[in-house]
DNA sequence: TATATTTGCGACCGATTGGTTTGTAATCGA
DNA sequence: TCGATTACAAACCAATCGGTCGCAAATATA
């Protein structure tokens, strides 16, 4: 990685955090120049505007959060697993977050809904994304006889992200894990007595 | 109430819809000023600064968040279907907005989270205050013997709130009231499978 | 209706916003 | 190692930010 590129990462990552939690408008070049280290001048020499530099922002935040889940599920060989897994993953987007600030995707999504629609959009598509992902692992454990062949899928993927998001942002603003423990707890409880054989 | 009783509460509820939708950052005094058809001195005639009117429109969209939670609780005699009201006013705040831009409670958390003492300091509390307003419903119907006994209250208002918060933000950035319409249908079933008798 | 008070506009303020340009120093490939 | 290229800082820009102030008009009170 040459210069250019080290440089370039730098920016995306320092202002990762600083999007993440104060949002679009809330993040001043002047405070990704102070997290950078680095002018005016320096920073737009790798992008063309502040728009730009959110969206690589984003894809940086989204990556982390894609890539922390496959890597945890990756170790568990049953569906049900998995699915506890994707559960204690959310858990660690408060205990132990992916970018500071919770969880990017989310994040994003309330703040740029209706006042940024590029970023909207890629919001949305990373929110769809991440549920038919969950959705994903629970038809599979359909498939291989592990959950209920009644047990539906989109509708439990649903439940799962909206609670464990929605407990992520009590938490957050409670600066405390213990209502997102709940939730974790309670909803590993709802697939054992609902989707679980 | 007088001329400026009157402009007041013009300036609070115009405002009240432009944070919640474009956040504390997003939402300029220019934007109050063409939303109001007033002039800066006008508006600053009524408020010492920015800050309190952000204070004063969270006042105002969480005191009509609270209200339609009592108005329809109010028609409800039984401790279930108390529930279930509060399940389909959190539908509403998707389908039928109080303010513009989903919950203001929600918004105002993850917008001013890491970014705005005061008032997170203000959303946390409604949060809390929310939580614990499902919370003793649960314990009544606990009380008069149509939930179950051994019913978490406060585990299962938690449930409920994050659930139905999380999927009004699924909702809001698809546009469509369709994942939290699935959402709310699949927590009465999760109520009347668990805490109902 | 006369008067005291409130209300709101217009003009202005300094600071900060996102963004551009230019010169030069550091880096890189041949 | 040398020449082409890239990277960065400094200075600058117009526009917008939140906020102030004085004056005139509208309003409330008597």
């Amino acid at each position: 990685m040459n210069k250019g590129e080290e440089t370039r990462s730098l920016i995306i990552e320092k202002s990762a955090e600083l999007f993440n939690t104060l949002g679009y408008n809330g993040c001043s070049l002047n405070e990704i120049m102070e997290a950078t280290q680095l002018k005016k001048g320096g920073i737009y020499n790798h992008f063309k505007n502040k728009d730009e530099i959110a969206m690589a922002a984003f894809e940086f935040s989204y990556s982390k959060v894609i890539k922390r889940f496959k890597e945890h599920i990756m170790k568990e060989s049953s569906s049900y697993n998995k699915l506890l897994v994707i559960i204690e993953v959310f858990y660690s987007f408060g205990a132990n977050p992916v970018v500071k600030g919770g969880c990017p995707i989310f994040n994003t999504a309330v703040d740029a809904t209706d006042s940024h629609p590029i970023l909207r959009k890629r919001a949305q598509e990373a929110i769809n994304t991440l549920l038919k992902y969950v959705e994903i692992k629970i038809e599979e454990g359909k498939i291989e006889g592990e959950f209920k062949s009644n047990a539906k899928a989109p509708e439990t993927a649903l439940l799962l992200v909206s609670a464990m998001e929605g407990a992520l942002m009590v938490s957050r603003v409670n600066d405390s894990t213990r209502t997102l423990r709940t939730a974790a707890d309670l909803m590993k409880t709802h697939l054992k007595q609902n989707i679980l054989i």
